[in-house]
DNA sequence: GTCTATAAATGGATAGAC
DNA sequence: GTCTATCCATTTATAGAC
């Protein structure tokens, strides 16, 4: 059972992390240091190693929570419907948790910490969530290495030049049903 | 006139820079420190303020050096031929380029370094890259700013999927003429 | 132009009292 | 569980001798 005492110490666990993600969105993901940390909750440096052994510990603890709100936003989108449908909600919803925060996506697609390496039950998360994005490819029946590869590109893509260089705006976002379609036409005519 | 002496100045201006995209490239963009360059080059660390100001400065040249590169290596496409010859060409010289530097493309087109901002003068030359790309497509009769961005976007995301999740290999690489044609029927469709 | 010496601050992390 | 105190390394940057 978790007693009180753990879901206590749960509980600022989760409190830290949220501040380590608030520093990592107004200073960047590397921006921030341990004692600022601790400051924005409210304790000194030192007591946070009793939450965690150490910076990259914290960063693998975010590398995890990003892959899980991940899972999450895709295991939200509803399947049913046209095949064009799905895979149009699919597109938004990429598009939309990778706009969302551009540090937490440094974190999970790109290697912009220097030294930091997921442990291997974080880096489980991220293949979990892989495997998620092919089983909905599946379910409309795309089942080509090549085209969810494609797909996950041309999202990619699209929304990390929306945050790059038009942060706040939509011009890349306007992009994202012709690109659906541009997608599908050539799904189509590759499959028939 | 540059006499000798500005020449050496410049000279090792230059060898400074090498070794810090030599840092950059094997400990990551902001894994490095004005110690271990001025190792690199053989000098004491303070020597290397008689080049640079700051290590922002040092930011800053690598950019506007990172997207003197991207102008050669946009202005070294052949434009004549096919229109899909020349489409073809610009999409490999574009993803050789991301691949070939990840550290680069971090700097170029990621927000990445904490604090470092572009001077004016080296944001000019991102402005010249931007023109000379939309200068090549306009000469093969793509002039929409949709379509532009939506190639941008494509080609951008293949390079960052076979940085990020193929290093080495050719996964995204094998996946650049299959999207050049995607995107040329899109292209075709909507103008006709 | 490069050095030594050092400032002045900050970093992650540990020891030990309470 | 959190603190103070501190270690020890490292950071960028400056002063001033040569």
């Amino acid at each position: 059972m978790t007693d009180r005492r753990a879901r206590r110490h749960e509980a600022t666990r989760q409190e830290i992390l949220s501040a380590t993600w608030q520093l990592a969105r107004t200073k960047g993901l590397t921006g921030w240091s341990l004692r600022e940390v601790a400051q924005a909750v409210d304790m000194r440096a030192p007591s946070l190693y009793g939450y965690f052994d150490s910076k990259d510990a914290i960063y693998d603890a975010m590398f995890a929570q990003g892959y899980q709100q991940l899972l999450e936003h895709l295991g939200g989108i509803p399947t049913d419907g046209h095949p064009r449908e799905v895979l149009r909600r699919s597109a938004h919803a990429f598009f939309d948790f990778y706009v969302a925060d551009s540090a937490r996506h440094q974190l999970l697609f790109l290697r912009v910490v220097p030294g930091f390496e997921p442990s291997v039950e974080s880096y489980a998360l991220a293949q979990e969530a892989v495997d998620q994005l092919r089983a909905l490819f599946a379910a409309i029946g795309i089942d080509r290495r090549e085209s969810v590869d494609l797909w996950t590109a041309l999202l990619s893509g699209l929304a990390s030049q929306q945050v790059s260089n038009d942060p706040g705006g939509d011009r890349w976002a306007r992009l994202i049903d012709p690109a659906v379609e541009m997608f599908l036409a050539s799904e189509l005519a590759s499959a028939g």
